[in-house]
DNA sequence: TCATCATATCATTAAGCGATGATACGATGA
DNA sequence: TCATCGTATCATCGCTTAATGATATGATGA
């Protein structure tokens, strides 16, 4: 069968792996392996904005990749499949592997780019509070 | 420990699932899952395009997820490591659950785009040959 | 009701990145 | 050596999308 035939199926796929693939959203899927957490929470762990943590808040949860709950004035927000925790397990098993090529790999700036989040890195603007 | 602290490693993950958020790479992985294969076999199977597709080899043989030999005129391409296989049924695992939603979800245009490749569909262009 | 807190939305901007077409490279056989 | 085949490289273009700042929404308590 032609892989062209499905090719398709890879839309699923690679929006599922899109979702995975920014910096701050892996951070906030990080910061939600011990639990529930509320947004400022997340704001706080994770040291991105709060309109861009949300940002990214609705887009895992709109991919279900996270779920929301209200309360009180607070939303809380916690995985959405045990899976997913899954995967980002495998993830850290092959970068173990292939890691030091991929942090060569030029391609994708990705992850090599001064951190443009707010100003400075996170652990400046921690250091600045 | 916050997650902040660590956010650096988040660059490392990041890229490794950009290298699998794009339809074109996963057909090219999906078509290595049965053995290494030529280019030019990559190329009638996947439906892209010669330079498309080397474009891409070259992202994925640079991040460690595919590895290539010489044979004569011919390069091979292989899976680098059979996690990579493991990875990509994790996820058409989690895909059963929540690929409704992911379809749905708007955030990522990548997908839902009408066809750019070359002109039409790749099963278009199959039919015209 | 009003002020405040927690979160969400939106327009804008700048950068990322995939696809293409032309061209270069390198191996092979005539 | 020359023509050809298989593959790689590169510049360019247009769409995608993450981050920001301002603003809106909604819940709570005084």
């Amino acid at each position: 069968m032609l892989v062209m035939d499905r090719i398709e199926a890879y839309g699923l796929q690679a929006k599922l792996f899109r979702g995975l693939s920014d910096e701050s959203r892996l951070a906030i899927l990080e910061a939600l392996r011990d639990g529930p957490l509320p947004v400022g929470r997340i704001v706080e762990v994770t040291g991105l904005s709060q309109s861009n943590t949300s940002n990214h808040l609705r887009c895992l949860s709109e991919c279900g990749l996270v779920s929301a709950e209200q309360q009180g004035r607070f939303v809380y927000y916690r995985l959405a499949d045990t899976r997913i925790e899954t995967l980002l397990r495998l993830a850290d098993d092959l970068l173990a592997e292939v890691g030091r090529r991929i942090y060569a790999c030029t391609n994708y700036r990705g992850s090599t780019k001064t951190d443009t989040r707010a100003t400075g890195t996170p652990a400046q603007r921690q250091g600045r509070r």
